[in-house]
DNA sequence: GTGAAAGCGCTAACAC
DNA sequence: GTGTTAGCGCTTTCAC
């Protein structure tokens, strides 16, 4: 059996909630007495044992996070080893575990949280998504259990903590850029329907062409499940048009790559025939040919802001619900041209 | 306070251990009493306590893994979101949960693992990399926890469990491919120099050379630490040899794309005027301009079966360390022309 | 400033 | 087939 407090304790002739006072490094514990314990530790080569640890103190110093289904092609996205890498760094700043869900489907999921949530391995959870009438977040709330969103909830708003970018703004700047570029017949693809974060660029993207006086088109708009595949669709089925777009809005760069790879299979020169604006600004929109414009929404902080957000939450129950708006910039590469009118 | 085995025991009118024993679906419960605990726990909307269970049982049915650092740019490689999902589906079908280490230096997640160890949040580990002189492989060997390397142990081969793909053979098939494709002036671009699977990529290289009676030409192998940048370095250093190569090995895809961007960039054409082979055949690859050839070696899989060898290595500590070798296939694009002599 | 002792919610002998 | 009971290793009142 692995060497517990009571054996530091014995050695070091104190009672074991000594040894628990000097883990948690109470002040109220003499400079000699902490001496005393730390040496006893250290030549048994004591370590605390976390589960006895958490079913005492009702807390596991672990955060859950909800990934999306693994079973379809999102979980690929580069989006989320980036979003890991700036949950991990402030998970880390704060010696706080991470567990991540592993279910297939929205189902399984929804299974996982649930135990998540009643078995007290987590203190908290991140949704690494937004969509709308998701069960998991409905279940979250109702549960009063701690969580964040990255991203907009897609209702209760004010009541839900999360962090976000001005995504309607950001698909309205885009919108402008190409108009001011001279496009004006621009197409708008995204990703799920259902996503929060499609939505918002998207009705950025309505607002910029109904202030210029550009009426929106219907077939102008596509949303796409899957993002490599469906962003090859869409190609298609724009590029088949009568009056087929010279500008493209997508929504995500992991969907331009299948945009772009469409595009050159058909033939069409980017950005000479037609201009693509895209958004994450992930490391491969560097890399595209040509290198992708793209909206860099900061992804590394919106999950090191998650976790710190969500800590806070744990810490103060009853404290309100926080917003924070992570900013944006504009990333201008080679894969918009400028069109004289 | 949430409700307990008590509660549910009370309601039902049986003993707590006979709520546990429902729990674990001991067949020596009738299915009589099965059925009016269970009903008491729906009645009262019971969960168990992980943590309890996990002190009692002392085992917790999470397993951790070990990224890479997620300083450098290595966490960003495609690699990991795939094996990750090979990971998840295992851990998911065995109802374990995932725990992932969040270190950004290699220290700091030498100190998550002597925790996670001692700690008893997780019951085994899985090493998603494999390099020379690895204190964490080290560490984890001398303290005989349940482990398992995802790729080559540098040492101790045969007494780590490791799930890996025949390396050597590999990089010798794709440089047999490449010599039977016309091309004798072949460069090998490989990741850090430490890393097994570079190392092994790189002899299988080198075998096949000698084999064909080509002697191996120090300048035409290079090692880079990081992979996007690491390969555009890699590409210049190669183009200014005299002798330049008229074929490229690279270890892996997110090197090559490093690799393409700067071929691109010094307007040496792919194929046309330099091949590229490449390893791994992430999602990426077949999007790349030109698509990739490249090798396959089933991410999901190695990250599958790491899940299943470790479970027997926890069911059954006494037994021997295994070895598997999941299999590879060369996947032909248009990166590689045929030379004529 | 430190000790004694009661539990956290569960499992697993051991009884019967 | 089910109940009793003693922990698992820690934290946390409550004493003194």
């Amino acid at each position: 059996m692995a060497v517990t407090i009571k054996d530091v304790a014995k050695l070091a002739n104190v009672a074991p909630s000594t040894v628990s006072r000097v883990i948690a490094n109470n002040p109220r514990i003499s400079e000699k007495t902490k001496r005393k314990v730390r040496k006893a530790m250290n030549e048994l080569g004591y370590h605390p044992n976390f589960i006895a640890r958490s079913l005492a103190s009702k807390s596991s110093d672990v955060l859950g996070i909800i990934m999306p289904k693994s079973g379809d092609g999102s979980f690929l996205n580069p989006f989320f080893p980036t979003v890991m890498k700036g949950l991990s760094q402030a998970a880390h700043d704060d010696r706080l575990g991470l567990q991540i869900t592993t279910g297939i489907t929205e189902e399984e999921i929804y299974d996982e949280v649930e135990k998540m949530v009643h078995g007290g391995r987590v203190d908290g959870l991140i949704l690494l998504y937004s969509k709308v009438g998701d069960n998991v977040l409905n279940y979250l709330r109702e549960a009063n259990f701690p969580f964040v969103v990255i991203g907009k909830p897609y209702q209760y708003e004010s009541s839900i903590s999360h962090v976000d970018n001005d995504n309607f703004q950001a698909g309205k700047d885009v919108a402008k850029y190409l108009l001011d570029s001279g496009h004006s017949a621009i197409a708008f693809i995204g990703g799920n329907a259902e996503l929060v974060v499609t939505i918002e660029r998207m009705k950025g993207y309505e607002a910029a062409l109904m202030e210029a006086g550009i009426p929106v088109r219907k077939d102008y708009v596509i949303h796409e499940d899957f993002m490599l595949e469906g962003g090859k669709e869409a190609v298609k089925r724009l590029m088949n048009l009568e009056n087929s777009p010279t500008a493209l809005i997508v929504a995500d760069d992991f969907m331009s790559l299948g945009v772009l790879n469409m595009l050159d299979e058909l033939g069409i020169d980017v950005p000479g025939d037609i201009s693509v604006f895209s958004f994450n600004n992930v490391l491969l929109a560097e890399l595209s040919k040509p290198p992708l414009c793209s909206v860099d929404i900061n992804i590394e902080s919106l999950g090191y802001q998650a976790v710190k957000l969500l800590l806070t939450r744990i810490k103060e129950p009853g404290s309100p619900a926080m917003r924070m708006i992570v900013p944006y910039e504009l990333i201008v590469r080679s894969s918009v041209a400028k069109i004289k009118n």
